[in-house]
DNA sequence: ATGCACCTTGTAGCCACTACAAGGTCAAGC
DNA sequence: GCTTGACCTTGTAGTGGCTACAAGGTGCAT
């Protein structure tokens, strides 16, 4: 398969799948007469299971090291379990603090009352200095 | 002020006021004998602003165009309305979607019965083609 | 022969900082 | 007067994870 064929099959755009060869993440694939990048499954394989880490917010240095983990079939996966626990107590609290700037926004939006700048409740909020 | 202390009254690091300063979001102060920077409380509430509005997430170009708004005082706030409820929807989709992959995550994590690799349920569901 | 889709490499840009290097300034203490 | 140390200056490069060019080569159908 060439580049633009792989990525149609993985979702995983051609200029992507360059960048993480040349970040090392993928292994330089062997090529055709005319210089293409030649893929087979193998490799898709493992694109599909970039692009679903990536989806799931999983870091390249984690996804490094889930592939890494993934090769090494007789091993106890608690290293696996544990990235992924860390990965999503980083979400969660992401997702907190998010809410947080989602209840201040709301709360400063609900304040306002279309007055004139000088009136304006949403730029009184951001410029005091307290809370 | 020297920029440390209106780094330390408005909670924004040294180098992020230069950098403000930089890329023309914050006016370039007056410097003392000895080419230091010297900030009036104009600057320091200015910068306050910033850092309010960057901690609820607006991104540099809002930010700016709340600065420039905020300083037509008799002009209808309704812009800054508009910018504060995108704002707000786009937080509500992050949120959304970091929900969704909170409860992927959960899910993958509460499969994994800490087997070895070859049997981990997290290698698995990530290497999936579907789903 | 021509057109077009596809491929190649390399470089620069995105965002909002952050880190670092190499040097200048100032006040206090000895 | 000299040293120490905190502070300041400038400029440059790095972060993450791509994305967008530019300038040219290849493969295949018409």
């Amino acid at each position: 398969m060439r580049i633009g064929e792989v990525a149609r099959k993985t979702g995983v755009k051609a200029e992507t799948i360059r960048f993480y060869e040349r970040v090392g993440i993928l292994t330089a694939p062997s090529r055709t007469r005319s210089n293409y990048r030649d893929y087979g499954p193998a490799e898709a394989a493992r694109l599909i299971f970039i692009r679903r880490a990536r989806d799931l917010g999983f870091s390249m240095p984690d996804i490094r090291e889930l592939l890494e983990l993934s090769e090494e079939d007789d091993r106890s996966c608690a290293e696996v379990d544990s990235l992924a626990r860390a990965h999503l107590g980083q979400v969660e609290r992401k997702i907190a603090a998010l809410q947080v700037m989602r209840d201040e926004l709301s709360r400063m939006i609900a304040k306002c009352e279309q007055d004139t700048i000088s009136e304006c409740r949403i730029i009184d909020t951001l410029a005091v200095r307290d809370r």
